[in-house]
DNA sequence: TTGTATGCGTTATCAC
DNA sequence: GTGATAACGCATACAA
C-alpha cells in the first residue's frame, strides 16, 4: 500500500527520502526487521534479509541520521578540534585519524578553534552537542570547567600533540619541552651562546610554552643563564615569521642562532635573511619545528624536529574506538620526536 | 515534579543532558515555550523568556542535536568534500568558507575523497544522511547518477574551483583554461618551444585537464603542435614532483621549460633541479599553480597562477546561505586567477 | 502570549 | 525469526 501523501507534503522543502518503513513495506516485512538486518544481520533469516537488503537497494535508502541518533543515543562520529586548517601543521596528523576512523565506519567532524579558547570551548559543546561520540583535542591547556562538561557528559577525549605523563588526561603524542631541549643541545653544542626564540603565543598553548622552556633547560645545562633567551612572539606565518627575525637581527648583540617554535615561522626567517643578505647557517642559523613538507624544501633545509604527525593520528584514533567500547586506557602513550639536520644549522660565527 | 528516572538508567553509557522538558520543567513553563524562546525570542514575552534564560543558562541546556533534525528536517550544517587535506591547496579556501558559515551559525562539515571519485560519492550520500543542508563541491566532474541523487534530494550545493559557463550548475571559481593559457603564452613569449606538463591525474579531474588544454590552447595559438606537450602523469606529492622532473630531464630533446599543475608538483621539481645541479631558469624554466605558501619560500620563487582561494570559500558560502533561504542563483560566478611573475621563469635557453 | 498534542525515523524491548 | 510498540528530544500547527 502506497504511503498517504503527508498533508504538508507541498510545503515539504524536498523529495522525502525513502524511510526504514518504505523499506519494510516494499520488503513485506515489518520496520523491525529492517532495522535488524542492517545493524544485527545475523539474527534475520538468510532469505528475508536477501528480500530487504534486495529493497535497500532499489529504493537507495539510507538510514536518516537524526533518528538514528536520537534512537541509538550514538552517532559513529568523532570530533576533532584543532586551533588552524590554515597551515599543514596538523593537516596530516589529522588525515592519518580521518583515515584510521574511516576505517572502522565512523565519520570525523573537525572545527578549528583559530588559536581561541573561547571558540574552542565553544567547539567543543557544538561537536557534543551534535553527538560526537568521542573528541580528539590539541594540548592539555584548557579552562577546568570544559574538562568538567567533558567528564560530565562522559565524553571519551584524548589530547594529542603532547604528552606529559604527570597528567590525569590521557594523551598521545610527544614531550615537546623534551624534543625542543634536545634540539637546543645541538645548537649549543656548536658554539652558540646568543640565542633567540620565534614563537607563537604562550598562553594557551602547552606546546609552545613546553618548546621554550625546553630551550632554557638546554641553556642552564650547558651555563648559559636562561635569562638571556630572547623571546619574540608572534602568530603562525610567514611574513609574522619574516618580521620578527628582521627585529632579533637589529637587536644587540645579534643572535647567532634563531630557533623557531615552527617551521612556518622558520620559513619567514629564512626568507627575511635571504632578503638582508645574511648567510644560513654561516652568518646565522635557523630552525624548525614539526618538520612538515616545507622544512624540506626551503633553502637551505631546515634543520628541525620531526613529529610523530601520523602515528599520533592513528594512535589517538586507536585509542578513542577503544574508549568508546569501554575500554579505559590506563596511560599515556609517548611517541618519540626527533631531530632532524639539515642545512640551516651550521657552527657559530666568530665574534 | 522530577522525572521518573528511567528504567535503562542504569544502563546508560553517559549521564543524560538535560533536555527541554528539564528547562521547561525548571522554569515553570511548557517545553513549547522554551523551544520559542530559544528559536523565535520575539513571541515570548519579556519576563518569561528571561526566567528560561535564567534555567537554560544554570542547567546548561544545549538541544540534541538528531532531535532537532528530525523534528526541524534542518540541521544548519553544511558539508564540503574535499579531494584532500594533506596539501595546502584547499586549506585557504575552506578556511574562508568555514568563517562565512560560522558568521551565520552553521557548522561545517568536511570530508576528503582522496581525489577517489567512489570515495567522493560515498561521502556526499553520507553527508545527505548526516542531514547536510547544502554541500561545497570541487569540481564538475563526477557521476551522473551523484547529480540526481542531489537534485532529487533538493540538495543545494554549488561546485568551486573551477567556472565553466556553459555549465547549467552553479559554480563559482575561475577558468582553470584560461588561466593556465595566460601563464603558457608567458612561457612561450619568453622563446620556449619545448615545453612539458606534470600534472595529477586527469581523469575525473576537470581542474586538471583544463589546465592541460589551456596549455595546449597556447602553442596551437603560438603555431606550435599541441602534440608536442609532454605530459607526465603523478599524485600530488613533493617527491613525485621530483621524480617526475627527473624522467623528463632524461628525454630527449630536453624541455626547457616544465609547466606544473601545481605548486607542490613544483616544488618538487625544483628540489630536484637543484639535486641534478640544473639551474632554474638558467638551464630550464619552471612554473606551478595555486600560489600557496610554498610557492613565495621556494628557491628560486615560482612563477604560478594565482587562484582567488578565499573569495571562492567566501563566495560559495554566500551562494549556499542564499540557496537554503530559497534564493536560487541564476548564474555562476567567475572569478580572476592571475598570473604571478616570480624567478623559477626566465628565456629559453639557447640550444 | 502560552500550552497541548502530534509527528519526525530509528532502535530496542517485548511478546509471539 | 519476526512483528508490535514504546521511547528518544524537539518543533510546530492548533487550541486556548
Amino acid at each position: 500500500m502506497e504511503k498517504q501523501p503527508d498533508r504538508a507534503e507541498k510545503y515539504r522543502r524536498s523529495v522525502p527520502s525513502p524511510t526504514l518503513e518504505d523499506v519494510a513495506t516494499r520488503a513485506g516485512v515489518s520496520t523491525a526487521t529492517v532495522s535488524r538486518c542492517l545493524n544485527n544481520p545475523s539474527k534475520v533469516a538468510k532469505t528475508t534479509r536477501e528480500r530487504v537488503l534486495e529493497a535497500v537497494r532499489t529504493l537507495g535508502y539510507a538510514p536518516n541520521f537524526g533518528a538514528q541518533a536520537l534512537a541509538a543515543k550514538r552517532t559513529n562520529t568523532f570530533g576533532a578540534i584543532i586551533p588552524t586548517m590554515e597551515n599543514a601543521i596538523f593537516a596530516r596528523g589529522l588525515q592519518a585519524f580521518q583515515e584510521e576512523l574511516q576505517r572502522n565506519g565512523i565519520t570525523l567532524l573537525v572545527a578549528s578553534s583559530s588559536y581561541t579558547p573561547e571558540l574552542e570551548e565553544q567547539q567543543i559543546r557544538g561537536l557534543v552537542a551534535r553527538g560526537a561520540d568521542a573528541l580528539l583535542l590539541i594540548g592539555h591547556a584548557r579552562a577546568p570547567q570544559v574538562y568538567e562538561f567533558l567528564d560530565d557528559r562522559q565524553v571519551p577525549y584524548v589530547i594529542t600533540w603532547t604528552y606529559e605523563d604527570f597528567q590525569s588526561r590521557i594523551s598521545i603524542g610527544f614531550d615537546n619541552r623534551k624534543a625542543m631541549k634536545c634540539l637546543a643541545e645541538r645548537v649549543i653544542s656548536l658554539g652558540h651562546r646568543n640565542i633567540a626564540l620565534i614563537t607563537s603565543q604562550r598562553k594557551d598553548n602547552d606546546r609552545a610554552s613546553h618548546r621554550c622552556e625546553g630551550i632554557q633547560d638546554a641553556m642552564a645545562l650547558h651555563g648559559i643563564d636562561p635569562e638571556g633567551l630572547r623571546i619574540v612572539e608572534t602568530p603562525y606565518t610567514i611574513s609574522n615569521g619574516a618580521d620578527a627575525f628582521a627585529s632579533l637581527m637589529e637587536s644587540d648583540p645579534r643572535p647567532t642562532a634563531v630557533l623557531c617554535g615552527n617551521d612556518v615561522l622558520a620559513a619567514g626567517a629564512l626568507l627575511q635573511a635571504r632578503k638582508m643578505n645574511l648567510d644560513v647557517p654561516g652568518d646565522v642559523s635557523i630552525t624548525g619545528f614539526d618538520d612538515i613538507e616545507i622544512a624540506q624544501i626551503v633553502t637551505p633545509a631546515l634543520t628541525t624536529v620531526h613529529v610523530p604527525h601520523r602515528e599520533m593520528g592513528k594512535g589517538a584514533a586507536r585509542l578513542l574506538l577503544g574508549m568508546r567500547n569501554g575500554q579505559m586506557p590506563t596511560s599515556s602513550t609517548e611517541l618519540e620526536a626527533h631531530v632532524v639536520l639539515r642545512d640551516s644549522l651550521g657552527p657559530a660565527p666568530r665574534m
